[in-house]
DNA sequence: ACCTGCGGATGACAGGTGTCACGGGCAACG
DNA sequence: CGTTGCCCGTGACACCTGTCATCCGCAGGT
């Protein structure tokens, strides 16, 4: 008998953890070793564990240096570079898809995916194979590059809760008339009429 | 030996119902008959099956009369009243709560809750208790009632994305000065500066 | 018939927003 | 060195938005 595939299992959400846990828990090759709710307790926890394989959702509260789950993937791979990740997450945004292998990630799977398939994918991330949701790889190489600079997305970044541009400009610590140039290029570069709906979009493309 | 509790597990991401199915299942006193994807699935699979409890999440593509999970709970009580229904839903949102109990629903629990005290839930749900979160139960309270007017929560529905005015009034089929005059009111009521402020914040309270 | 309330619309106004042109500073690159 | 590109800012302009007062039509009450 080999030894088990041990695996970490990060998400926020306490109930999806726990069925993830248990549904796991069926394949007799795997082996859950350890669960954690915040992204920035992924690293600890993955090299305490001696985990192989972690499973991180992307939608995770964190610190500031590791905010969510894309940022573990990357604190994993400078930290314990053994150690392989499985981005498992609700949106299959195609940006979503490029920063986590930008990341390190070892694969990419959304939440609509068959049950049955994760173990599977678990065991192909764990044997060094790259495993891409298909279809996602199709529309990300369709969304094209970032096109906006570093400044124009911390911008949208606030824009996207819809405050005023003033309040956008203290938030990042810049004037009123500069943040409305950023915003009317990030505009222009997504070919939208108000902020907000350019702040969504990048959203969606992954660009913020 | 008792016969098992009969249960119907509503949720878009295959992968959560797979993984709640295989969570429940550990529970000998527990029986999964049905699995959908859909809001409008959910009642005649309840039939179908004998579900005595439908675990139901909110967010749920569905047609147009069943367009989610809380659609689907008032379905289940008009067209069979013996199912209870039991909300699962990733968002503890006060307005969430009470538009679930007003359409019939016998529980609320909010994805974060520990996993082992889902299967108490929904015992206690089969048993003809009501189970809700108690932080949540106050926060609702908390919120008090919608202040809005109907044409209010319908303008702020199209403005949550961002939209322009103009746009705004063509998707209604109002005058874009009507538009701004709803706008208007609904930002006086809600104490904020943008009409996208607004709307997400009548989303959070579940006004809209 | 009268008043009242409400949905819808209009017009006016101040202030916010998106666009553009332009300036200076700075680092990278040929 | 000059050029390029991004950063940050300013000022001006047209347009959009948020606010307010006002009006019309229509249904309910009395």
């Amino acid at each position: 008998m080999v030894s088990p595939i041990r695996l970490l299992l990060a998400d926020d959400q306490a109930l999806v953890r726990g069925a993830l846990a248990a549904l796991l828990a069926l394949e007799p090759d795997l082996l859950v070793v350890a669960e954690v709710g915040r992204a920035d307790d992924v690293v600890a926890a993955a090299v305490g564990n001696h985990a192989d394989v972690c499973l991180l959702d992307i939608e995770m509260p964190g610190s500031s240096e590791v905010p969510d789950g894309i940022a573990a993937a990357a604190a994993l791979r400078r930290d314990a570079p053994g150690v392989r990740s499985l981005m498992v997450t609700t949106f299959g945004r195609p940006g979503y898809l490029r920063r986590a292998l930008e990341a390190g990630a070892s694969g990419f799977v959304v939440k609509d995916t068959p049950a049955p398939e994760l173990a599977d994918a678990v065991r192909r991330v764990h044997a060094g194979l790259r495993v891409v949701d298909p279809l996602l790889a199709g529309e990300s190489l369709a969304g094209g590059a970032n096109p906006l600079t570093e400044r124009e997305a911390e911008v949208l970044r606030v824009a996207l809760d819809g405050v005023p541009v003033a309040r956008i400009a203290e938030r990042v610590h810049l004037s009123a008339g500069t943040v409305r140039n950023y915003l009317s290029s990030a505009i222009g570069k997504t070919g939208t009429a108000t902020r907000v709906e350019a702040a969504r979009l990048a959203r969606d493309r992954g660009w913020i």
